[in-house]
DNA sequence: GCCGTTTTCGGCCCGACTGTTTTCAGTCG
């Protein structure tokens, strides 16, 4: 096993760290931007890449000779010399202040080589001494901005969840339209994407007149203007996004809105194809490249016409297989929030939820759902009052007393816990006696991989167990994935026909997009479920569906889709 | 540093805005 220790996400950190110092020593451009491709390349890689060899490495694409030998190297010693050496030159503090808006790798490097400035308390007293409007390029404007992006950073991370940018954006283009009615407004980028997590957010205006700017930077949410001008702003508003706002020309709007909906990879690629037919993409259209004749603009769908491809989903735009389908026209069908007939996953106030399992009934079938399970927790997790098997038992026949009475059917389940050994949390006749069995780790975390696997892959091993619960326990801007080897988990899930989570949490959205697919692509059956432990709270599944739709699932792919019956049989207890 | 139905060398996406400039570099997306 050896090499297999460093995980995706600790590669791809040390590679973009290689990029970022490269960029600050102002070296090749395409060398840097090699680095900072395949650091995004294997974190967003669903297989182990550490435990691949050279050959395999290369082929991925963006990986040649000398990144494989590179990340053989982090694979089996932790680090890279070349990473080691560039960090001799400059200290690993500085890369904060990379970090800061409006300062790049060249500012940091003159911040450094002239004032020797290293960390963001120096850079704070270097701008405050007045030290930093002296240099070459600088004023006192820049001096300003330096030390407004300081206290910035203090006040508030750089990312937000994808439904608080969801709803921050809604009211921001609600205030817009208030003003232009008849225009069309939109929001774009990573959101329409349906990033688990947002940077910033970007809307775009087609259809009016430059007074929308104007409107733009009143709205009553605006910390600070950050940039203003006739075609492009950006603003700070008080929650810690940033808002740009584009305005183009009727005849630009497809052009713009595939430009600034991205993926950055995804549109490289695209201007690559355009390229290769002698044509010149940019935000404002398609145009041939020897008299500037446009041939595309208006419309989205006009774009990847002329570019020979289907129209893809915004999902889909990050490079990861989408242009070869939609030349062949093999777009996969995504899943919609209304495919989901059943949700499997809930709490009620047996445990730590709000609202009893005749209230969740109602709630379900007010959504229009047909089925659902109600699974609290089990007594391990006492702080949430969790079940024992007495309990549980006698939960079970009060949610079977329910069932059909309120235009929905029940399920009796259960969230079980998988102890630190692997083992359930329950008796087996207690886990037999039910209709649907979660299994998920609560607790034991700090397991190193190899344990966390084998403690996964004994639950889903347990006969009675029918779905593994948000499998990487990943808390969204707040706790990493536990340390486990997801392809062995989905290769045991698809074994034992267990069914794996995407939990729709807005925190957790776990499975991600990439394993979910890697899942799929395994032959897991996927169920998409709201983890609800309130009424409302049963919306969330359309964050789930979002990042399904990502993971290029279609309804056919989602047990919960099926009607009663199908789903029923379709679960590992009723299976032969 | 990657890549290749013209290429193993010579390309590699590109425009808006800001601040410090007197013609442009740096940053951002």
């Amino acid at each position: 096993m050896k090499g297999c220790a460093l995980d995706n996400v600790a590669i791809a950190h040390i590679l973009g760290e290689i990029a970022d110092l490269l960029e600050i020593k102002s070296e090749n451009p395409f060398k840097i931007r090699a680095y900072r491709n395949a650091a995004d390349i294997i974190a967003n890689h669903p297989h182990h890449v550490a435990s691949l060899d050279a050959t395999g490495l290369q082929e991925i694409p963006g990986i040649g000779k000398d990144l494989a030998a590179r990340i053989r190297e982090i694979a089996e010693t932790g680090d890279a010399r070349f990473h080691q050496e560039l960090l001799a030159e400059f200290p690993p503090t500085i890369l904060d202040l990379l970090r800061l808006q409006g300062v790049g790798p060249k500012t940091v490097a003159t911040l450094y080589r002239e004032l020797g400035v290293k960390t963001l308390e120096e850079l704070e007293r270097a701008a405050t001494d007045g030290r930093v409007r002296a240099l070459k390029g600088m004023g006192p404007k820049k001096e300003a901005l330096i030390l407004k992006a300081i206290e910035e950073r203090r006040q508030h991370g750089s990312r937000h969840l994808l439904p608080d940018a969801h709803d921050a954006a809604t009211a921001c283009v609600a205030y817009l339209r208030g003003h232009a009615p008849a225009a069309q407004i939109e929001a774009v980028g990573s959101l329409r994407r349906g990033q688990e997590t947002c940077g910033d957010i970007d809307i775009l205006a087609t259809g009016v007149d430059r007074s929308l700017m104007q409107h733009f930077v009143e709205y009553p949410l605006v910390e600070r203007i950050l940039g203003q001008g006739d075609t492009k702003s950006s603003v700070r508003i008080w929650g810690g996004f940033q808002v740009d706002l584009r305005i183009v020309a009727p005849e630009s709007r497809g052009a713009a809105m595939q430009y600034f909906t991205g993926s950055k990879a995804h549109n490289i690629a695209l201007r690559d194809r355009a390229m290769a037919l002698d044509l010149k993409l940019n935000e404002y259209g398609l145009f041939r490249l020897a008299d500037d004749t446009p041939v595309a603009g208006p419309s989205e769908e006009g774009i990847y016409e002329a570019l020979g491809l289907a129209w893809v989903p915004p999902e889909l735009r990050e490079d990861r297989g989408e242009f070869d389908a939609a030349a062949a026209r093999r777009l996969p069908q995504l899943i919609e929030p209304g495919d989901l007939r059943g949700d499997l996953h809930m709490h009620t106030t047996a445990t730590d939820g709000r609202h009893s399992i005749v209230e969740m009934a109602q709630a379900a079938q007010a959504r229009g759902l047909e089925y659902i399970a109600i699974t609290d927790h089990s007594k391990a997790l006492a702080m949430a009052n969790g079940l024992d098997e007495s309990r549980a038992l006698a939960h079970a026949a009060r949610v079977r007393a329910e069932d059909g009475q309120h235009g929905v059917r029940l399920l009796a389940g259960i969230e079980c816990d998988i102890l630190a050994d692997g083992s359930m949390d329950l008796a087996d006749d207690c886990l037999a006696a039910l209709d649907l069995v979660i299994a998920s780790v609560h607790s034991a975390f700090h397991l190193d991989r190899q344990q966390m696997t084998d403690r996964i892959i004994r639950a889903i091993a347990h006969p009675h167990v029918d779905v593994i619960g948000h499998a990487t326990g990943r808390l969204l801007l707040r706790r990493a994935p536990f340390a486990v080897d997801i392809e062995a988990v989905i290769d045991a899930a698809a074994r034992h026909h267990v069914a794996l989570e995407i939990n729709s949490q807005t925190d957790r959205l776990d499975l991600n997009d990439t394993h979910a697919r890697l899942a799929r692509d395994r032959g897991v059956r996927i169920i998409i479920s709201s983890d609800a432990h309130s009424q409302n709270a049963l919306a969330v599944t359309r964050w789930g569906v979002v990042q399904a739709r990502r993971a290029w699932l279609t309804a056919g792919d989602i047990l919960n889709t099926r009607p009663f019956d199908d789903f029923r049989s379709q679960l590992r207890r009723n299976q032969r």
